[in-house]
DNA sequence: CTCAAAAACTAATAAGTGTTAGTTTTGAAA
DNA sequence: TTTCAAAACTAACACTTATTAGTTTTTGAG
């Protein structure tokens, strides 16, 4: 009769979370199962239900407890006297570091999320928003300040989460980068791209056909929940 | 006894295929039972199976169709006259548009390629690493050339790409964002990043301790193939 | 109208899902 | 050694899954 053993200062609980969070994150949530983790760690399926409430609760945990930690770092970068450029280099550093030191948490936290259940779908979600509004809150000032050059915030804050997101797939990639060069080769891309300071353009390609589609929730197609 | 009924110049197939586009986008691959593609068609389940091969074929047809239009691209950018941040700045233009043109399918591209099954999985690992490989190419000279900052090439592909790939989720947000406003934007954020002209550090936050964690494929957990 | 092919249908299969119920084993405190 | 709760087990349930087989309906050409 195997049994789970816990790490040193961690529950069994969290033997349960690591082991279904590196599966989440390799095979998906819905694709994962009960018998997938529990097999990994030497059990039967059922009796993980000794330490968990259900499967979904795996996944609100991991989820949550990553919310947590960005919106924490937030409040506090929100009330250092830093410069607003230098508050948001401060953002990009944390999410760099989080996506090294919690890959995997991190990764199931921005691509698997939308299997959470209510009432915590909703809750993610409104979070979610509200972190993004409050980082462009701050770009905007920096934009006000004339510290950041003056482009659309939203778009700004789109580009640097989604470029840091993407670090998960240099984990799976085998490629050997240093952490410190990682971080330091990206925040330069993201801070100069967004420092304020009047350039020309890169030439041919800036030539381009002007278009004016709007992109918004109404261009997508109504009625997928079942 | 519904039926199937094509778009203007398009097949049977097609039609399924876009719908099930929405679903895997909205739900996910694993998610989306071929009840709800069929349900939301109008049809029963199994009549599917007199225009497809199989629910993995749908995935298939559809990341092998975007990698054919970015692969497309890339060759035509290789071979022309222009400098290499001009061939940069093209592609992102390029990657952007098909992110507004073609999100569906490009997202799922994105996010669903890895419940492709084999040989497709493997192909198409391919495909991308060879992309990657020869985007990285075009920095190095670029960098070489005195036109790029001497900054990570890999890293400055990661941020590109990741940092497009995640225009998806402004669709989903609502917020309204002109395509074009969203594009120059985006592409003034990343081409000023990557421009070669010294510049100095956004202040407090650049002082930060050194780490030197380095990230690879070992630093993965091993075996969680079933 | 005839007829054949295309495409829909119903019924069923075999496998897999999360989870519960009830039972046995384990391990530490007394 | 006894005792008891924690935590493992087996068996099973009620569903859902993609897909196949076999049958009926629809459709368009001759």
């Amino acid at each position: 009769m195997a049994k789970i053993i816990p790490v040193k200062n961690g529950t069994k609980k969290d033997v349960i979370t690591n082991k279904a969070s590196a599966f989440f994150m390799e095979k998906g949530f819905t694709a994962t199962s009960m018998r997938d983790i529990a097999e990994a760690i030497g059990v039967e399926a059922p009796s993980l239900y000794n330490h968990i409430e259900s499967k979904h609760e795996i996944l609100k945990d991991i989820c949550f407890d990553i919310a947590r930690l960005f919106t924490g770092h937030l409040k506090k970068v929100e009330l250092s006297g830093d410069s607003f450029l230098a508050k948001i280099e401060s953002i990009i550093r944390f999410h760099i570091s989080m996506m090294i030191e919690k890959y995997e948490a991190v990764y199931i936290s921005d691509h698997e999320w939308k299997h959470l259940t209510e009432p915590f779908l909703s809750d993610f979600k409104n979070q979610r928003r509200n972190y993004r509004s409050r980082l462009a809150a701050l770009l905007q000032k920096g934009i006000d300040n004339k510290e950041i050059n003056p482009i659309n915030p939203y778009v700004a804050v789109l580009t640097i989460l989604s470029a840091i997101s993407g670090i998960e797939s240099w984990h799976r990639s085998g490629k050997k980068i240093y952490a410190e060069s990682l971080e330091e080769n990206m925040v330069h891309i993201l801070i100069e791209g967004l420092r304020n300071q009047p350039r020309k353009s890169a030439g041919k390609a800036l030539k381009k056909k002007s278009q004016s589609k709007i992109i918004s929730l109404t261009t997508l197609k109504p009625s997928l929940k079942k």
